[in-house]
RNA sequence: GUGUCUGUAGCUUAGUGGUAAAGCGCCGCUCUGUGGCAGCGGUAAUGUGGGUUCGAUUCCCAUCAGACACCCCA
């Protein structure tokens, strides 16, 4: 194969990465305190297609939004189908949810997931094309506030038993059909005669997404900022009272939060509560968000049913693990390395590790190299306690030699004894 | 989609318009059935394509990839 053929076969696509051992072990801890949480909490996992429908993604979403717009990618299939690969995981669950008549089985149903998501963006710090979620939902039963906060409570817990610092939870509302649209019109109507003056992302947004005009960061729109008309104010007041239990639940669960007006997320299903988790000092970008979603369900065609939840990035929890210096548990080695001499007792040395399998002993062996000494020395390389040697003379007498690494003792013992042998030492 | 910067062994980094260095790693030898230490040796690289040049890893262009930022988001 010429070279250049070889350069793009060998090659991950853009924004997508593997994940070697080592790497894995941070994805490890991640998805074991993250089985914790969601089980001490009640969340039952749920696995659902990476492909799904487009108009799945681009009803929920939001036709509107970017993610539907310029960063999902599609896939005709040869019937002609237009599938996704999944931008995001709500509303798979819904979809799921609602498929399998899942409200039937009990009023209110927690779950969580964890997978591939896939945007098609210019990667960047913390920004994939491949990337993975953890999410959980809570679906079903009444728009109690209590949910958000569960919701808020289990997330913030799993990033507490990740040990990462400086955990900051921002907190908003964004209301719901009743007050929402009012907010907008006024809104728009606050900018209308300042358009002119404003940069041009923001004579966009005033169109397509008004409350993103509270986002701007460019210098021009702050000045108007200021006496733009506050949410808060406008909120209707099942919104508001909505809106002020969840933070009376963070107050009572001494979670603290940061109120914050300008919190507007990007996907349209939200109503009501949303949310983000930052590590501040960190970096800029979340480590995860959610909120409440109660007419995501009307949207797929189903009964309107209340839900709320919320996802993490692992790869910025992972990144955030780092750069914070959390510590990964020491590798634990295998402490039985068995070392052949000659080809008889290769042979052998198979039969033997089978032996031990079979009695629960996990051994190593570096059994493609031949030298004694090269063996051992991968035998300290690994760190193992005992090695087990294995030569001419001891088949032929129907022994074993087990050595100790630590002091170089080492005895000579018949077979038979091995296992018994091994079990004695290792305690 | 836009902008800025970067691309040298498996990893981390030197360096030069004229034979491309080192540390770590890996393999081996010193030590022919006994590891850790040490010494010695070996392994392996200028992302890709083009241009300027007698000669390019170095300069220029393109491309790809990466980093960072905008946009947006996990």
């Amino acid at each position: 194969m010429n070279k250049e053929k070889k350069e793009e076969i060998l090659k991950t696509p853009k924004g997508m990465h593997d994940i070697l051992p080592e790497e894995g072990r941070w994805w490890d801890k991640v998805r074991k305190a993250t089985e914790k949480v969601t089980e001490f909490y009640g969340f039952q996992k749920i696995e659902t297609p990476i492909l799904e429908q487009a108009v799945l993604f681009s009803r929920t979403v939001g036709e509107d939004t970017d993610i539907v717009q310029k960063e999902m990618y599609t896939v005709k299939t040869k019937s002609g189908d237009t599938l996704a690969l999944r931008p995001e995981g709500t509303a798979s669950i819904c979809r799921a949810y609602l498929e399998h008549s899942l409200s039937k089985a009990a009023p209110m149903q927690k779950f969580w997931y964890e997978g591939p998501m896939f945007r098609y963006e210019n990667p960047q710090a913390g920004r994939l094309r491949q990337f993975h979620q953890i999410g959980l939902e809570v679906l079903g039963g009444v728009a109690d506030p209590m949910y958000d906060a569960q919701v808020i409570i289990a997330m913030y817990r799993l990033l507490e038993d990740l040990r990462i610092k400086n955990i900051t939870l921002r907190i908003n509302s964004i209301g719901c059909k009743v007050c929402r649209p009012a907010y907008k019109r006024q809104l728009q109507a606050y900018y209308k005669n300042n358009l002119k003056k404003l940069c041009g992302d923001c004579n966009k947004r005033y169109k397509d997404n008004p409350l993103r005009l509270l986002d701007c960061k460019n210098e021009k729109c702050q000045p108007y900022k200021e006496d733009a008309p506050n949410f808060f104010d406008k909120l209707c007041s099942s919104c508001s009272t909505h809106l002020k239990s969840v933070l009376e639940y963070m107050d009572e669960l001494g979670v603290p939060y940061i109120l914050d007006n300008q919190l507007v997320r990007g996907l349209d299903y939200y109503s009501k509560t949303v949310f983000e988790f930052y590590a501040e000092g960190e970096n800029s970008w979340a480590l995860g968000g959610g909120g409440r979603y109660d007419y995501l369900m009307e949207m797929l065609g189903g009964k309107a049913t209340p839900a709320v939840g919320g996802a993490f990035g692992v790869e910025r929890i992972v990144e955030t693990m780092k750069s914070q210096g959390v510590s990964l548990p020491e590798r634990t080695p295998k402490k039985v390395f068995i070392v052949h001499v000659g080809d008889l007792a290769k042979k052998k040395a198979l039969k033997i590790i089978e032996e031990l399998r079979h009695a629960g002993i996990s051994v190593t062996e570096a059994l493609s190299k031949d030298s004694l000494k090269a063996q051992l020395k991968a035998a300290d390389k690994e760190g193992a306690a005992i090695a087990l040697i294995l030569g001419q003379k001891e088949i032929f007498e129907g022994n074993i030699i087990i050595r100790d690494l630590k002091n170089s003792l080492q005895e000579s013992v018949p077979t038979e004894r091995m296992v018994e042998e091994i079990k004695k030492r290792l305690k």
